[in-house]
DNA sequence: ACTTTTGGTGAACATGTGTGCACTGATATC
DNA sequence: GATATCAGTGCACACATGTTCACCAAAAGT
């Protein structure tokens, strides 16, 4: 029996609502999902969702926020576990098999509607990730190899990586139960290891 | 007034069935389309629908057929325009900006339901995605750099080009109309650079 | 000339859908 | 302690959905 002020309670449900969604998106697309679904899941009457959102698709735009920020604390643990090891290939690898795996829903949820989503969820995620591909092409500015490179180019290189990665997560969750993750992310660092091995020969022009 | 027979006519249909399926898939997911939008595209009754296949899905599994074929098509254009070329790059990135500006609904297709896809449709995309990397890599395998590689490696570099290049192709659809497809090839050929140039480099330990 | 096959029709069903509306009871404000 | 706010309820409506069934006319098979 919390007593709970009436923000917090509207704030659980909206979470609430918010879970119910992603758990319904497992197998399924946000345009594929009733209203009416995703209220019962939650625990709530239809007619209540829209105390919440004015529509699933304002509920799909908060879940990009929301998926983009378990995302975001990927990168943030990466660059944490980045600083023990030598190798950054293989941390960043085992960090992002590890946050897969904490949160295969956001993720899945990313990948599923960056393509498949309608009008505004799916142009939230590309500007999202356009975003994060910037970010982390600062990022890959700041290693030596790389300090010669152009704007340009580093963003190339960051889409290539974000690219690849994005892929191996969705390997990762499709093979979840197997126990292929060892494969998986052994793959994972090979594809990395040849992108960055072409950084040597690299010559700007053309 | 063609007299025609009824099989021609049963087949022409069923090709109306698919092209009026594309056509809604435009904007929307096969998930999100019902039997019913699909048949009045079509230019049928909703009941008819059943006299060519047993369910939606049945469907989407052809259409992952026809889309697959044009895709394997498109291998073949830049097979045979490579010869004419000196530089392998610039020449299948071409071809390959001209066969998605020639089927944009297949390609379309694939992506979206490649993950968003529901069941049958999304393991029938996966499959072939995985057969056609597969024969990438045999092609890979010729080139004379690349003789040395073992199978593994080889089907890594396979998946890594064949995901960049899902991701140029969705790039070319969304830009449709803008013309930003110079710009865009321009980006796809240095991704591929990029690739290749790790090639020199490569051991294949760890 | 007949019978059979078959692609397409139209009515009918039970069920699911989004959304408007009046209501309620607990919490917040005064 | 009276009053206002507001998350959640229940009913209602008009409509879309998948699928069934009996029916039809033209083509195919005999």
């Amino acid at each position: 029996m919390e007593p709970s002020s009436r923000q917090e309670r509207k704030q659980r449900t909206r979470q609430a609502l918010r879970d119910a969604a992603l758990r319904l998106l497992t197998d399924r697309t946000l345009a594929s999902v009733s209203l009416r679904e995703v209220a019962k899941e939650a625990g709530i009457v239809p007619t209540a969702f829209y105390r919440h959102f004015a529509s699933l698709e304002d509920l799909g735009i908060e879940l990009v926020d929301e998926s983009m920020r378990t995302l975001r604390e990927m990168v943030r643990d990466a660059r944490r576990n980045r600083s023990d090891h030598e190798d950054v290939i293989a941390s960043s690898v085992a960090t992002l098999h590890a946050q897969v795996r904490a949160n295969e829903d956001h993720f899945r949820f990313l990948i599923r509607e960056r393509y498949a989503g309608t009008g505004r969820v799916r142009a939230a995620i590309a500007t999202e990730l356009r975003l994060f591909a910037s970010e982390l092409a600062v990022d890959l500015g700041r290693f030596d190899e790389l300090r010669s490179w152009n704007a340009e180019d580093l963003r190339m290189m960051a889409d290539l990586i974000v690219t690849a990665m994005l892929g191996t997560v969705m390997e990762l969750i499709d093979a979840s139960g197997r126990d292929a993750d060892t494969e998986i992310t052994r793959q994972a660092r090979k594809r990395l290891r040849l992108i960055v091995l072409g950084v040597a020969g690299w010559r700007s022009d053309v």
